[in-house]
DNA sequence: TAGATTGTTAATCGATTAACAATC
DNA sequence: TAGATTGTTAATCGATTAACAATC
């Protein structure tokens, strides 16, 4: 490690700047100030200049930031200038949506592989994709090189599924499964569960 | 305001808590420590002990904490000692995945009505519930004095609809739409978007 | 009792904000 | 030029951690 260490909650934002920017290109915007960013935001102006000059210059005194130019440091800071490749993991309703969802193209990623143990859901099609039983699982995503995996599938079975795609050379898994998982270090591991996020907005409710 | 004020980021880890401390009542658990506790969620001991007295005391020195009792007690904090009744608009892949969803009983939160404003989609059965038109979706919501939602909506239609959820009183927003929503202040909102969870790993992968 | 673990305090660490010189 | 806005510094604010008396 020898680049400077940015911390990983200006690593968290980035996305969230790089979508409302790209947003602002869908709607023929050309240029935009931290001012205006933050406030569709909700962020100061202040904490996103400094996030972005952790990175480098990408604004001028006076005008603000060119929105494409913006869009396409953040893309490569991100690593996403590439398409990354997703193995879905669990064909049930989460899995299903996940692998059809439209909202992947142009940000990154692409499902290509999508798994599952029970035999009657193997051999359908998920939208484009074949779904495969799980024992072909680890060979077939070392075979193709994949590093980021979805996992969508029963709680007792998270671990498990966890444990084969470190075996298969995961290096980033995004969970859906309602629990925490235990990987090794060099392995990221993103959580969504609607619930967590409804029962930090109920303590909030009367 | 009266109370003494308990920071957002603390609340935003007791809904992981609990989901930690019901999965170990499943595994037959009956009490734990922090440091227990923390192992498996990769979070120090001292911040669940400081976390936790925020709200009370709970634990006994020298055995740790009955878990049943924290369960409970946590869900008092976080008010999911009742059901809470859920609206979710959008009957595409996503809004029909999370209105079949099986995770929410037992969690707090029951799905009670769906709408969409696609004639094709209107009338259908998506789990046991009748997708209604949008145009009956402030008074229904009102009528049945819902206060939570989910927008599973595209992101050209997700900023009206928050509008008109505002409108019927919702007091929180759970946003599956790629984009921020502006709303009033008294009215919570929770963001799930898989490509913010994947871009902020990819900024750490070759 | 001896060992373990809490709840809490004080110290440390890190993140956010305010302010402004630089400059477009 | 005058106005606007960046990038950066220093000050403030808040969160995390270490340590330990209390006590089960």
């Amino acid at each position: 490690m020898t680049e400077k260490m940015i911390p990983d909650i200006v690593i968290g934002r980035l996305p969230v700047y790089l979508r409302a920017l790209q947003r602002m290109v869908q709607e023929g915007r050309q240029v935009t100030s931290s001012q205006e960013l933050g406030e569709r935001l909700g962020i100061s102006a202040a904490q996103i200049r400094k996030d972005l000059s952790q990175f480098g210059e990408f604004g001028k005194q006076g005008t603000g930031y060119q929105i494409d130019y913006l869009v396409d440091q953040i893309r490569e800071i991100l690593n996403v200038n590439q398409v990354w490749e997703i193995a879905v993991i669990g064909a049930g309703d989460i899995g299903s949506a996940v692998a059809r969802y439209g909202g992947f193209a142009n940000r990154g990623f692409a499902v290509r592989m999508i798994f599952d143990n029970n035999p009657e859901a193997i051999g359908k099609l998920v939208g484009s994709f074949t779904v495969q039983e799980t024992a072909v699982m680890v060979p077939a995503i070392q075979q193709a090189g994949i590093q980021i995996a979805m996992i969508a599938v029963p709680a007792n079975q998270a671990q498990e599924v966890a444990d084969k795609l470190v075996e298969a050379g995961v290096k980033a898994i995004l969970n859906y499964a309602p629990l925490s998982l235990n990987v090794p270090e060099d392995v990221h591991v993103q959580y969504i569960d609607p619930v967590i996020h409804l029962q930090r907005m109920t303590y909030y409710l009367e």
